[in-house]
DNA sequence: TTATTATAAAGGAATCATTACGATTTGTAA
DNA sequence: TTACAAATCGTAATGATTCCTTTATAATAA
């Protein structure tokens, strides 16, 4: 995973940041899980190794490593989750509700629906799909 | 617009709910409006007519209206937004970000995601496409 | 390596959206 | 018109997120 890491401390020096253990000691959580986590669960998960790791902290690094693109974030039931950012296309992802678990979707029809709508100018969009994945079905 | 609340009153009927005045003041709202209100707003334009009018009641009127498919909602930064539903096939929305109009969208790709993922249930989705309306362009 | 400086983090209070709940009122059906 | 269940009120509680001031730490230059 070392390596890993670098590119990630190369990341954020590149964009002027400095390079923090409770940065760092965040993306190594979101690389283990692999999934959207709260940041009430990032809360509890931190809280292990730094017992006085405030919010604010925990926030500020969850916007400040989506801004970098470390991190991709979703607002789920009112609660905003992030998960590591997985690659560099653009892609959207299917949510198991039952675990949590997500996968890959890569077929994205945004030219079409420009194309449905001529008169306006898309910017940006949300795609999430939601189900249950093969394990919990 | 009489004809048209009609439709509402036997909408809440069938569903075995009381036809109230605050009810059908804020479905007249969302008809007004025709496009994503907050609960604060609601809050804002119906507190005009009636003073006391608590945010329980306006959050209770509308998750029912939206359980009944009077009402449609977005979780848009943070805040759940409501409209009113504005017919009965399926489709999505594309969101002025400068007015906030919003505009139909007919296709869905759904099937070609469920394809996709063959193993998977996909149970629901969320469609929502952003940029700037003709007008605001 | 040390001193300097700007960024990051701590600690805790404040804010905002949303929900909860006991007491009271209102719509509906008999 | 009455009785009852559903809806509303008034207000407190909760949960997520943000703000603020002080303190600590990483990066950089000498």
């Amino acid at each position: 995973m070392a390596a890993e890491l670098k590119k990630y401390k190369t990341k954020l020096r590149d964009h002027g940041l400095k390079i923090t253990e409770k940065r760092m000691t965040m993306i190594e959580l979101f690389l283990k899980e692999d999934r959207y986590l709260s940041a009430k669960e990032v809360q509890e998960q931190l809280h292990k190794i730094y017992p006085s790791l405030s919010y604010d902290t925990i926030y500020r690094n969850l916007y400040t490593l989506k801004e970098i693109e470390v991190l991709e974030n979703t607002n789920f039931e009112g609660e905003m989750q992030f998960k590591i950012s997985c690659s560099d296309h653009h892609h959207h992802h299917f949510i198991c509700e039952e675990c949590g678990d997500t996968k890959v979707i890569h077929y994205c029809p945004v030219e079409t629906w420009q194309s449905e709508l001529q008169d306006v100018e898309i910017t940006n969009h949300k795609v999430e799909i939601y189900g249950l994945c093969a394990a919990c079905k």
